[in-house]
DNA sequence: TTACGCGACTGAATTATTCTTATCGTTTAC
DNA sequence: GTAAACGATAAGAATAATTCAGTCGCGTAA
């Protein structure tokens, strides 16, 4: 490359080694010897007139400078090589590839554990799992920063597309023994009790609040609070229930003193959609990872 | 470069035939003898066992292949040139730089103007405005599909920064010759006319309105419609009033038969703001050209 | 139709760059 | 205290890119 513009090629090295930490590493990823590493880091520094890594130990540490680069020009390279890779087919087993994932708190738990059972077969592969603000969600997956994004339905623009991945029933918990979990629950033993809201923002009704209000009945909410493993710990050790989307109830009742009860009246579902950018959604290894999420339904 | 992984660098001149259209010329444009950009563009068509351009006449047209790949992978050129550049002065004088701007109707034809008249000393520099929709705005940030917009307040996440360019007074317009216009404009004479609104939005009040229904007073509108090109046309030929920003006033007024008056009360400025992606901000190229835009108030 | 010229392609030789092998100086860990 | 690990450096080897020279195809003008 001649000119002061600077060799791209670099910029993979730069990226690896940030990511191992070491050049010896970062060449065995690279498929190159230690001494072409160290040669390609002396060229961007030559470039960037600063060190990037200095060594700490035995691992390369970047400078303040090196974080700011890569920083800025991370989403660009992973855009490229999205780019590159759409007219190649994806190989799972032996490409490696790190996704990353925008996931509120409970769908962790019910995603990640079938999931990484599901990856598990091939070693290449990463997951990194974030958890950003809603409005976010659309400039991260546009700016490349994430590649999939799971949440509730959301008004998006249409650089976004998304998609149904699971429709979950909302189902009312108890403590194991409470009076309300002899019978089959009806209204009136539901609203007769105190509950429990689980809900990310301040204040606002739940959707089951909704549907209860349509039906000219209103609960009695007596603790709002943000994480539903919280709420039943609360719920484990008195009498207020709690409503929430079976998936997560399932797996928290399993490790709990808790009774799963069906609602007293036809509430709304939760629709969790996964979302990612329309234009490089269409990369193989992300239709491939597309399909993998629809499978663990 | 070994394996199968595709030069970066070839990316460059990928892009540069793409734009010029023609092998020669590329070279020029890269500083590089006519065959050396020919053996990347064979080396380009290797990878992707496609043409990618074939000559038509004089000019290197792109097949459907090479249209897909240069829109999947020119925001991530982007990207990637402008965190480089972070680090090295821009010179607009001799550096070569294209700024996409998102700008609504209205505000080409008030910054337009003055803006090129300003950049007509760098001849290397090009602009290119697009109209996009609102909600997109961000998302085109983030992908770098945009350098810039320029919009009223909008609601915005924290990885877009925005600073306030210009506040527009509202002023109101009426035909020459008016009955109104003879004397200054009260609020009697305001409400007894018939008034134009120019919104893009299908329905709902214009920001006046909101103020004129605080003030417990009411206009009525008979046209609503969505260029203020068209409004005044509307205005010269009736004796309608139209409220809108001075600045794009004070621009059609002067070929149009058309008074300005001060509004009968105080309304509510228009806040014309500028948006930019915070982090690709940095680069010296987009922070010399937030000066320039600044500099044309 | 033919001649001319422009622009893209090809091949061989040269040049330049980048990789590798080998070695040294530090640092870390046992 | 010693061995192992890691990054930097030097010199030679391999590879890749550039240039130069020449061909071919196509469009334009005589």
């Amino acid at each position: 490359m001649a000119g002061n513009r600077l060799d791209l090629n670099l910029l993979h090295v730069f990226d690896t080694i940030y990511r191992e930490g070491s050049l010896t590493r970062a060449a065995k990823a690279l498929h190159l010897t230690q001494p072409a590493v160290s040669h390609s880091l002396s060229r961007l520094r030559d470039h960037f007139d600063d060190p990037l890594f200095t060594r700490q130990g035995n691992q390369m540490v970047p400078t303040p400078l090196a974080r700011r680069f890569l920083e800025s020009m991370k989403p660009g390279l992973t855009q490229i090589q999205g780019a590159v890779n759409q007219f190649h087919a994806f190989d799972p087993a032996n490409q490696r590839k790190t996704y990353s994932l925008g996931l509120r708190d409970v769908l962790e738990s019910t995603f990640l554990p079938p999931l990484m059972q599901r990856l598990y077969a091939y070693p290449e592969l990463e997951i990194a799992s974030k958890r950003i603000p809603r409005r976010d969600m659309e400039t991260q997956l546009a700016a490349g920063k994430l590649d999939f994004a799971v949440d509730v339905l959301l008004p998006v623009s249409n650089q976004t597309s998304h998609e149904l991945l699971r429709q979950d029933r909302l189902v009312v918990l108890a403590r194991e023994g409470h009076p309300l979990a002899a019978d089959a629950l009806d209204m009136d033993g539901y609203l007769s009790a105190r509950h429990v809201l689980v809900s990310s923002r301040a204040e606002g009704p739940g959707i089951e609040d909704f549907e209860l209000s349509r039906l000219g009945v209103q609960r009695s909410i007596r603790l709002r609070c943000q994480h539903y493993y919280a709420a039943c710990r609360v719920v484990e050790g008195t009498d207020m229930l709690l409503t929430m989307p079976e998936t997560y109830a399932q797996i928290i009742s399993e490790r709990a003193n808790i009774t799963i009860m069906n609602p007293p009246a036809d509430l709304p579902s939760v629709d969790v959609h996964l979302y990612w950018h329309t234009a490089y959604g269409q990369e193989p290894a992300l239709i491939w990872f597309r399909e993998q999420l629809k499978a663990i339904q």
